[in-house]
DNA sequence: CGTAGTATTGACTATCTTCAATGCCAGTGG
DNA sequence: CCACTGGCATTGAAGATAGTCAATACTACG
């Protein structure tokens, strides 16, 4: 059994992927799954930092499963204000919130070098309830991590939660991560000026509760081993 | 085919309903649905204000959607403290962020006299394609509503926001509504004292962007009709 | 080495929170 | 009927927090 997964190549670009011979089958659906099990997906081509890889008003067409880098999604208002919707991070779907309306809301461009693959989006979409199961399952999962514990909370501690909410979606394990995106983006996010992140990245870093340096950050406190996205 | 649906009685508590025969179907499925289509939900006993669904940590047995009424959804965070995630209003489903995790992530109660039906949940959720396809749209659309844009935004905005996203929800048609939520709950889902949501329900008051008297409130601008919400 | 993008720091100001007091209203019990 | 109570809403004043503006430092990259 083992046999055929140490053997499983790196996807190759553009090409229809069987997601049980992928060796980030785990991190995206959660579990191995058995050869054979149907779930294809085709593997984009990387996208280099800054590429876009739908925008917003654009029409939906599939959504797409990150595999490897960042993706930030962003948004320009009415007003012609843009902010910064989130990040989409490895193992985590992107675009299906484009499927009710039937056009993307926001803009999603790679923070940093990213890999995704596309979901095959079959006309006839209730033929495949396998993939439906796992869809709306990781989609719960995001919606549960979508309400955004960090809407009253003093500066310091929304930058904190954003730290050590990214830490656990990378799934770090030795508690130090690289951010790939900048402060500004950072506040955006949380609705802070970019200062204020800055500031309290200081801040945190005096009082011990982590280590900053440059766009690395290493935690103090382990981050803990939730699972509440690991198998979302 | 219209005989039916004129026929169609309020639906009793605790027994099974086919959604097809339900006067809300639109309002919970986006569209009618054909006879015999097969969406059954169970209908629960009215809850009354301060009665709650389903508590943060019980396991997760079943997802519902609002059919009357407003739920609450309250968390409280690892230090005690607690805050307002959301409130779902009719056609919403409620609960589904906890299939992943297996347990409830937040408290569920009843913001005024609500109605939900509870989601048939199947051990083989599999067997059935078509409902998996309505949740996993739905959920997807509740997902790009999810993304709260008053992150930064001026307090008086952010109740702004709140109030015309709370009236695009509700369909109201005259705009004019009635909140079931106190000051302090806006204020603590917002991320806003007590006194700064009523200081911005004054000024928006005086600049006349709407009406308020009590927890009715009119808007002096139409809703728009975006359908971003309506079919999910 | 120069440039562009990013990060940092300080000073000042606007906004929001907190605290405290008061008003309003519905329900309750004498 | 009416005082009393509790929950919610409102208002003012003072203080804390975060935003803005402006200057400077850092870093990767050509």
């Amino acid at each position: 059994m083992y046999r055929t997964m140490r053997t499983a190549r790196r996807a190759r670009c553009g090409t229809d992927v069987d997601c049980a011979d992928c060796p980030s089958v785990r991190r995206c659906w959660g579990e191995k799954l058995p050869q054979g099990f149907g779930l294809h997906v085709q593997r984009q081509p990387r996208l280099e930092r800054g590429t876009t890889l739908f925008a917003q008003g654009e029409r939906f067409e599939a959504a797409c499963i990150v595999v490897a880098g960042c993706l930030t999604l962003r948004e320009t208002m009415p007003d012609g204000t843009e902010r910064i919707a989130g990040f989409r991070l490895p193992g985590e779907l992107v675009g299906l919130e484009g499927w009710s309306r039937g056009v993307h809301s926001f803009t999603a461009t790679a923070a940093c070098s990213t890999t995704v693959c596309r979901l095959k989006w079959p006309q006839r979409v209730s033929g495949s309830a396998a993939l439906l199961e796992r869809l709306l399952r990781k989609t719960a999962g995001q919606l549960d991590s979508a309400a955004k514990p960090w809407a009253g909370l003093p500066a310091i501690e929304r930058v904190a939660a954003f730290i050590e909410d990214f830490a656990r979606r990378m799934r770090v394990s030795d508690a130090s991560l690289l951010l790939p995106m900048t402060r500004a983006e950072i506040g955006s996010h949380l609705g802070l000026a970019e200062e204020t992140v800055v500031r309290a990245l200081a801040q945190l870093q005096r009082s011990g509760r982590l280590e900053v340096k440059g766009r690395s950050v290493t935690l103090q406190s382990p981050p803990h081993r939730s699972a509440a996205f690991a198998a979302s």
